[in-house]
DNA sequence: GCCGTATTGACATTCAGTGACACCAAAGTA
DNA sequence: TACTTTGGTGTCACTGAATGTCAATACGGC
């Protein structure tokens, strides 16, 4: 993930980036998302207000940062999948790539979706992510399979399947305290789809 | 859906509430909604900015108020289905329900998805309260069966698995102008969730 | 060092949402 | 009927997110 640096602006733009984050949800972390303001992440950096909106359109752009990366990410994953293999499965498999993500710093994916589920209008904004990622991931399954065999609606089930093996994995992974490990949670769910009678 | 009105003060509010939402959903609808002021909607009842947010927490909440009210109708709904339906087919029937809801007033549910698409906020919002929904749902399914045969995780994936049914079908309703026949899209997204291998 | 361009800061403005307080009309009481 | 209590409302003032404008500044190429 790492970035080509052309010149010394560039430079300073992603420090300044990479800094407003960590700052960010530190803060938002320790005082909630709401209770946090602009001018309250900008200090420490000594930029102004005005700055910050340059780089994040909205405050919760800050918290989403990685997430909306995601999707271009998981299409490529997805292409680079077999071409024999059965959908649900490279489906599934893209998603699993995922979890490695989780596992390098795993307070810290607990920490997000303590800030998630604590606050509505970021689980809000979570949830239009995912249908970002559904989205992508059906036009990917579409591509690849030709929509001969694999019109819309099936390959939307089919993502939507995955997504929910997913999803329910983690929710319960995230109600376990974290303390469990992630990856046995996710083969248990996406066994639980497969043997749906 | 009759309400009691116990008293005068009762009446007035649900009225004003009601207007409320009209000229709303009109404003959202025409200009879009990040466009409609509050004031623009309070202007024709002549009431104040203040006022409107002792109706509505959120100028969101305006577009959200018939769904919200829908999880425990849903419960009610899964809760009276005859105890010997298989869970899937028990939780499938339930959202089924959901259906003659939509045919009493075809153009204003595809108005709303209209809505829904072009803002990217109320987006959020939306898979939020399936959210809910999911949550409800996968509660009542727990009770229903006994959590000893069905363990949160399952439940969570019976209900994830025909939510997802739901929505693709919706979705592709959308997709369709609204003008194909709803019904029989659900059928076919509900039988496709079935014969996944 | 000089100049064109991109980035930023300072300032002003809009609008959602909240808090405080006074006011009025409905509901309850005698 | 008159009196009190209560709930809903309007007004005013305020915070904070987000956006537009414009002048100042720093970078990169020359």
């Amino acid at each position: 993930m790492t970035i080509k640096l052309a010149n010394l602006r560039e430079q300073l733009k992603a420090t300044t980036r990479q800094e407003l984050t960590r700052i960010g949800l530190d803060l938002f972390l320790l005082h909630g998302f709401a209770n946090t303001t602009i001018d309250q992440i900008v200090a420490p950096l000594g930029i102004s207000k005005r700055t910050f909106f340059r780089y994040f359109k909205t405050k919760e752009d800050l918290v989403f940062e990685w997430q909306t990366q995601m999707a271009p990410a998981l299409v490529l994953e997805l292409n680079a999948r077999p071409r024999e293999e059965a959908p649900f499965k490279a489906v599934s498999e893209t998603l699993f790539s995922l979890l490695t993500r989780i596992n390098e710093n795993p307070e810290l994916a607990f920490a997000l979706m303590r800030l998630l589920k604590e606050t509505p209008s970021l689980a809000g904004r979570d949830m239009e992510n995912r249908m970002v990622w559904e989205q992508a991931l059906t036009d990917a399954l579409m591509e690849r399979e030709g929509s001969k065999v694999m019109p819309r609606l099936k390959a939307r089930i089919i993502v939507g399947m995955a997504m929910t093996a997913w999803t329910s994995a983690l929710d319960e992974w995230y109600a376990g305290g974290g303390n469990t490990r992630l990856r046995p949670l996710m083969e248990k769910a996406f066994a639980l789809i497969k043997e749906q009678e």
